[in-house]
DNA sequence: ACCTGAACACCGTTCAAGT
DNA sequence: ACCTGAACACCGTTCAAGT
């Protein structure tokens, strides 16, 4: 009863498909192994362990991030179209990123776009440290954004839901469209591209990065 | 050989002592039963089973979360504060953050800091939407500061480090300086304090959030 | 070189039985 | 009302044995 031979790559992309469809938690070894038609065993000749085929998949993500372009005309718009990219590449394999963020290799899979940045920031006139700064407060932007709005896709059901919360407030509330507002859903391209926007006026702009002080 | 009568809140305690100390892989209700002295069969009497147990930890993290003040002159400086104060909570108990994080119970532990936002906000002059787009902008601002900031902790080295990945770069770079800076560690506080400040000034400023526009 | 089943030490959970 | 051990169906991993 035979099958054709094992390969590594055959465990990877196995794996990877499980993982895409159900999530990390859907691979097990003795379910790889069925969906393979092996022995459990066979793939730790393969692999080593379930550790280093995590380790696999992940570095395959991050290899397959493709590379980002700058569109638009001013450095600001550039920087913001590489940061809506890069959002929609991560929003594109939720599973798979979130392996490569509790494996600590985020920093790794931002490479390129970090270079499209540099390349921006550098055009708008910064230099050094303070460019540096900009690059990575707009990565920071990013990874954090797309973290957020999975978890909050992820419980859409919240209990008790916002509105509820805000209604029990003690104090009046100052404003009430306010109020409406937080209560409302959010839209979270919106929220995005306002934010990335606001960040990039903040450090590019007149009133920049103050690299000396620190008090708040 | 009985022990004292268990409780729920015995239950609950040393397994947040558990969890806090050795992250949540390591809280198995078998450890944990060992822990408290008693049969593995009576937690689950106790707290339903594991994923209820994970649930109220988590119930008792968002509870546990300090009311936290503003401090400060100006509206965007007493914002700032409190973003500041928000990362140091976050920080303090990194793994059940995670917790409440995964549970997607991230927005209920940030209500109080939100009231404080939308005050903040409001005296600043902003009404509605524009305000309630100010307020979640700083919210997903911290939330993905800590998030990104635990992850680079968590991996201190990365491999390759940036450095070595700079200077593999294909295209000579456009300014060592930056190169440089950008290979050079992280200072957290320091990049969080800017691009909060960087947000807040932009979003409060004379370039604010522009709501009807949304190409980049 | 590659594959296998048996075995080990773990899991979370259920359940009938105790007091 | 509270606690218990036995049992079940899962894990990841090791290892001696096969070809």
């Amino acid at each position: 009863m035979a099958r054709t031979a094992l390969t590594r790559e055959e465990v990877l992309e196995t794996a990877a498909a499980l993982v895409k469809q159900h999530g990390p938690t859907a691979l097990t070894m003795r379910r790889l192994a069925a969906e393979l038609g092996t022995a459990v065993t066979s793939i730790y000749w393969h692999v080593g362990n379930r550790e280093s085929l995590l380790d696999a998949l992940v570095e395959r993500t991050v290899a397959d991030l493709a590379a980002i372009t700058p569109h638009g005309r001013t450095p600001a718009a550039r920087i913001v179209s590489v940061a809506r990219a890069l959002r929609h590449e991560l929003r594109a394999r939720p599973h798979l990123v979130a392996m490569v963020h509790e494996r600590g290799l985020t920093e790794r899979m931002f490479l390129p776009a970090q270079r499209a940045l540099a390349q921006e920031v550098h055009a708008a006139g910064l230099r050094g440290t303070r460019a540096a700064e900009v690059v990575r407060a707009v990565q920071v932007q990013v990874v954090g954004h797309v973290l957020v709005e999975r978890n909050r896709e992820r419980s859409p059901a919240q209990s008790p839901a916002e509105t509820e919360l805000w209604q029990t407030a003690t104090t009046d509330p100052p404003d009430p469209a306010l109020t409406r507002a937080l209560a409302a859903p959010v839209d979270p391209e919106r929220l995005f591209v306002t934010s990335v926007r606001a960040l990039v006026n903040g450090l590019l702009g007149p009133h920049g990065p103050t690299p000396d002080r620190r008090d708040g």
